[in-house]
RNA sequence: GCCGUUGUAGCUCAGUGGUAGAGCACCUCCAUGGUAAGGAGGGGGUCUCGGGUUCAAAUCCCGACAACGGCUCCA
């Protein structure tokens, strides 16, 4: 992130790369190094330390050698070699990951593998400067091919702690050998260090796996399936509502929902270009006949064919479809983690099909249900402006010309909104066009990337969508996807999260839990006239009937985060009145002793309509 | 898919070679309770699955499956 831009901070964090390395070499004779860049709050080294599994427990170990290089306040030294020069250094040094990195840039001035790489050398991306000469650091007795920047000596190195080893390829290339690679954080205060801690552990009492099971929302079985999560009542109340809220939207700017079979033929994939990419991920099926079929992945080819079943004229556009329907995936088991990565999910996919010049209205129209939307939901939105690579140009349908003029026109869209405030995500595009990415910030400082605008001019040709003129030629009609949450699945997985599983009213669950004092037939038929003209109005309401303390069901309720608890007892049957206890974190604006019980019902039901968390009450 | 770690009751976890435990949850009874845990009793586990070693395996070994941390991938 932008801290880890700040030079002083960059160069310490890069500093403990080579300290961490140091001290693995001091007690590791014989390690192979690979590369060991800074990342966000930190930074990493991969190193080959042959069969020796590194874990947790040598974590201290190599902290304390750390401790003792700092102690030691040894100078970062640079110096530099001849590439020829350098290569026998490597070999020399027995370090075969550097010798190859050294190789590539003699040959062709690049790494090529990643940018990461590269960086991490300090050389020209663009592979057209041969290297003559590179630079080292020397700290002690450590020596590393390095671009620097370093901080002045060892002693630098302020607050940093090891936090995980995992396996990684050299250069990132999944044939390639798998090393291991050693994450830590560094920061200039132990204090910072400190917050940052604190914020892991908050994001691990956050993490929506461990509050969809203790709220109830969501299971995965291992009978039914890997990245196959299974909603209760509860999760698939929040799923309702999310995506009412979306279609209602929608409805406004005109879109209309369709409904279309969960497999297809292999030929609707063949002609939208997915079958080439994708073959490996459908989820194929061979009928008894020996048709071959296929779970859709996604819904573009179908919803091409209800634009396609009719000629179109110029006055039918734009045609809008929307539809929320699940997409299955065969992602590989090692990718798949909570909801955040599943195997079957839903989307809230529209496509719209339009002329060239009704682009910039219908993007701009989803742009304004996205702000809502996040708006409402209390994320923080930023943009990112997804290419295509023009180094990679075979990943992509389309010819290069194309792209660019299509990029363009979105791009101006872009600039239109956010001017120059958005981030450029070069290779970042679907094959079929490029994006505008929606990226939420949620409440504890994570981005995440959720809703998308694509631009299509592939499909539209593959499956030969077109529509009348005003001079009764057929033109090529435009397609664009939208999707605001995404995927449902992926979307609870962040907003749970950002709200820690304290969901505002209207998204409750369990929205009143009623809390009987004891059985007494005068409280139970209050009771239950509270609960049928909750019902009447459309709110969600419980009652606890188990013989336990009011207290204990009290605590029940706040745990399973119920906005409103009414404790009813002798004293409500007698006043007709109600005294609510409102859930901590709803914002209560002017509080009263106490209220009839149609007065309670009513602002709940004006607060889950008008989407708001906070209450009278 | 790859590397590593883990897998014991619905949940969280203890148990390291001698045939299984706690807390919460659940059920029953008592208590008729007033805003974050009232009391007593009870039921519940082929210790993920399949092989192997051993007189004996939850415990050791091998394999599969699953979850987790990463890598690779993500229309």
């Amino acid at each position: 992130m932008l801290e880890s831009k700040q030079p002083g901070l960059y160069a310490m964090r890069h500093s403990l790369a080579h300290i961490m390395a140091s001290a693995i070499t001091r007690l590791y004779p014989g390690v192979k190094l690979g590369v060991g860049p800074v990342i966000d709050n930190g930074f990493y080294y991969d190193v080959d330390l042959g069969d020796k599994q590194l874990s947790d427990a040598d974590f201290e170990k190599i902290e304390a050698e750390m401790r003792k290089i700092v102690a030691e306040n040894q100078p970062f030294e640079r110096f530099t070699k001849r590439i020829n020069e350098a290569i026998a250094w490597a070999d020399e040094a027995g370090q075969p990951y550097k010798e190859e990195l050294l190789h590539d840039l003699k040959r062709s001035g690049t790494t090529i593998a990643s940018e990461l790489d590269s960086e991490e050398l300090g050389l020209p991306t663009d592979g057209t400067n041969k290297v003559e000469e590179v630079s080292f650091y020397r700290n002690g007795e450590f020596t590393d091919l390095c671009r620097g920047p370093h901080v002045e000596s060892t002693g630098a190195a302020r607050a940093f702690k090891l936090m995980r080893v995992s396996g990684a390829y050299w250069r990132g290339k999944d044939s390639n050998a798998q090393m291991q690679r050693v994450y830590g954080v560094g920061f200039t205060t132990e204090k910072e260090l400190r917050q940052y801690l604190a914020m892991i552990e908050e994001a691990k009492q956050r993490d929506h796996r461990k509050l969809g099971q203790e709220l109830d929302l969501f299971v995965f079985s291992e009978l039914i399936g890997p990245g196959l999560p299974l909603f209760t009542p509860r999760g698939t109340i929040l799923r309702r509502q999310l995506d009412n809220f979306v279609q209602e939207m929608r409805d406004e700017y005109g879109y209309q929902e369709v409904s279309i079979p969960h497999i297809t033929k292999k030929d609707a994939y063949i002609a939208s270009g997915h079958w080439d990419k994708f073959e490996h991920e459908l989820f194929k099926i061979t009928t008894r006949e020996g048709h071959e079929f296929a779970v859709k992945p996604m819904n573009c080819p179908h919803h091409t064919q209800l634009y396609a079943s009719r000629s179109r004229s110029y006055k039918d556009l734009p045609i809008r479809y929307r539809e929320t329907t699940t997409c299955y995936r065969d992602e590989q088991t090692g990718e798949l983690s909570g909801l955040s990565r599943v195997r079957a999910f839903t989307q809230d996919d529209a496509h719209v099909f339009c002329r060239t010049s009704q682009v910039e209205d219908e993007v701009l129209k989803v742009w304004d249900i996205v702000d809502r939307f996040y708006g409402t939901l209390g994320f923080e939105l930023s943009v990112r402006f997804s290419t295509h690579d023009p180094k990679t140009m075979d990943a992509y349908s389309g010819s290069e010309e194309k792209w660019q003029s299509v990029e363009e026109q979105l791009l101006s869209i872009v600039k239109s909104k956010v001017g120059e405030s958005y981030i450029a995500g070069v290779g970042e595009a679907a094959f079929y066009g490029p994006k505008i990415d929606f990226m939420a910030k949620d409440a504890i400082g994570r981005t995440w990337q959720v809703a998308t605008a694509q631009l299509d001019f592939n499909q539209p040709e593959g499956f030969d969508l077109t529509y009348v003129n005003e001079e009764g030629e057929r033109e090529r009609v435009v397609m664009m996807h939208a999707a605001i949450m995404g995927s449902i699945e992926r979307f609870l997985s962040v907003y749970i999260e950002h709200v820690a599983g304290r969901f505002p009213v209207w998204l409750a669950p369990e929205q009143i839990r009623i809390i009987p004092v004891n059985q007494d037939e005068a409280v139970k038929q209050f009771t239950k006239d509270v609960v049928a003209n909750a019902k009447k109005l459309g709110l969600r309401v419980a009652i606890d009937y188990d013989n336990e303390s009011v207290g204990k069901k009290i605590r029940a309720a706040e745990l399973m985060k119920v906005p409103y608890a009414l404790v009813i007892g002798q004293k409500e049957v007698e006043s007709g009145e109600v005294v609510p206890r409102v859930r901590k974190d709803i914002e209560v604006s002017e509080e009263h002793e106490a209220r009839t019980v149609e007065e309670f019902l009513n602002t709940v039901a004006n607060e889950t309509k008008s989407r708001v968390n906070k209450t009278s009450l």
